[in-house]
DNA sequence: TTTTGAGTTGTTCGA
DNA sequence: GTCGAACAACTCAAA
């Protein structure tokens, strides 16, 4: 049995290739788990019901999905489908983990193992250590050791062959919900696709063009990324010289790098990786609620930032210059907990991946691995001007940027304030 | 053990 | 308009 989890393809795929190894039966498996849908917002889930039922397509219509908590439903599987094995990718994640573990236990009582081979990752978390065996808490160090150590190549194809036993009961793939936006092409194939046109046209201005928003000069792989539709090893592949490829290659290393930390703290998820950082004052009553609202749905007042939150509620994604824009102004200019933009960021992001988005907001908030000086303000006006010069990306999601709105803090006063709460906090 | 160099993404001010 | 300094100090990583 080859339970899939966000892993949605069949090429390139170590676990199936274990299931399947020796012309085995492979009975291929989703769990439709109520605690990862509950928290996602419509695109997110309309991106997932899509991919599966691609998965099930390349699948030759094998798919089985039932809905449930995993810990039941697995064990409940492997005893109809009478399997003498369950394998999946490994999750490193915390939710994965501890999920992982009790689907474990369960399936030990019945003398089956749970197996896991191969990971999301180039470099599986926990891989990539210093010489002392420990992990790095440095990006850069990271780095130069990940590509030091190096990541094996795609895994050729093999023959597989898939197999739902007759009349086993199958819940559907639930109607994708309403939303109003367009989303990328879901699947394996459509993975290919992007990818194949982002390296003819856009890798080798990657590093130039990526940080100007209203130019589409990013990969757009994110959701792919995000939902196993195609595993880095295969972009890394591809890959040729230049300063696009490397600086390509580096965002996929940040990936692994977050993964790492994580997996190292997987309390990081929802607590400052810096405890000293606990102390800092950050306002939560009600009009600090009222506050989160206005910049959730896009009426700040700074026309970058309202682009960019509209963005995100109309599309599932946001440009990642922009992401780091609204981020700190979230922390910076309205004294908010990370907690609250990473949350509502994963509730709507198509591509949110819990490590980056996470350490993404932990580094904007300078509470995360980044020795950030705190000191570092986005001013939204300065982005804007130096980033979407003509006004393009505003315009396009902020048609009334024309007229002047009322901004709802000074952005020169909050600054003071955030840097005076920073002093405060560190104890000068 | 000690030392040394370095750390994603910024902004403002004054010369 | 451009450019360098200041904004601080701490921790990490490797020699």
């Amino acid at each position: 049995m080859m339970w899939f989890r966000r892993d949605l393809r069949v090429g390139d795929h170590p676990a199936l290739q274990y299931a399947g190894r020796g012309g085995r039966d492979v009975v291929p498996v989703f769990v439709i788990d109520p605690a990862l849908v509950q928290p996602s917002g419509a695109p997110r889930l309309a991106f997932m019901y899509r991919s599966l039922r691609a998965l099930d397509d390349s699948l030759g219509g094998a798919l089985v999905v039932r809905h449930g908590d995993p810990a039941t439903v697995i064990p409940q599987l492997m005893r109809e489908t009478n399997s003498s094995e369950v394998v999946v990718s490994r999750d490193y994640g915390p939710y994965g983990r501890r999920r992982d573990s009790a689907v474990s236990d369960r399936l030990a009582k019945f003398d089956v193992e749970l197996i896991g081979r191969g990971s999301p990752y180039a470099l599986a978390p926990g891989t990539v250590r210093k010489g002392d065996g420990t992990p790095y808490a440095i990006f850069t160090a990271f780095y130069k050791m990940w590509q030091r150590v190096g990541h094996g190549p795609p895994l050729a194809d093999i023959a597989l062959k898939f197999h739902c036993p007759q009349g086993l009961p199958r819940d559907p793939i639930p109607d994708d919900p309403a939303i109003d936006c367009e989303l990328p092409e879901p699947g394996e194939r459509a993975a290919h696709q992007r990818w194949a046109d982002f390296v003819a046209d856009g890798l080798d201005h990657y590093d130039i063009r990526r940080d100007t928003p209203a130019i589409p000069a990013t990969s757009l792989m994110s959701p792919y990324l995000r939902w196993g539709l195609v595993h880095p090893r295969q972009l890394l592949a591809d890959l040729g010289d230049g300063p696009g490829h490397a600086m390509f290659a580096k965002e996929l290393a940040w990936r692994d790098f977050y993964a790492d930390v994580l997996f190292h703290h997987p309390a990081s998820a929802r607590e400052n990786l810096q405890h000293k950082m606990d102390a800092m004052h950050l306002d939560t009553d009600a009009a600090a609620r009222a506050r989160f609202a206005k910049w959730t749905q896009g009426n700040t007042g700074y026309p970058i930032v309202d682009a960019g939150m509209r963005q995100l509620l109309a599309t599932g994604w946001m440009h990642n210059r922009v992401r780091m824009i609204v981020a700190s102004f979230l922390v910076k200019d309205l004294h908010l907990p990370w907690q609250w933009g990473a949350r509502h960021f994963m509730q709507h992001l198509v591509d949110g991946d819990l490590a980056s988005n996470q350490h993404g907001w932990q580094w904007a908030a300078g509470t995360g691995t980044d020795a950030a000086p705190y000191f570092r303000v986005f001013n939204p006006a300065g982005q804007a001007a130096r980033l979407d010069p003509d006004g393009d990306y505003i315009r396009r999601w902020v048609p009334e940027s024309a007229r002047s709105t009322a901004a709802m803090v000074d952005h020169v006063v909050e600054r003071a304030e955030a840097l005076r709460r920073y002093q405060t906090t560190i104890g000068r």
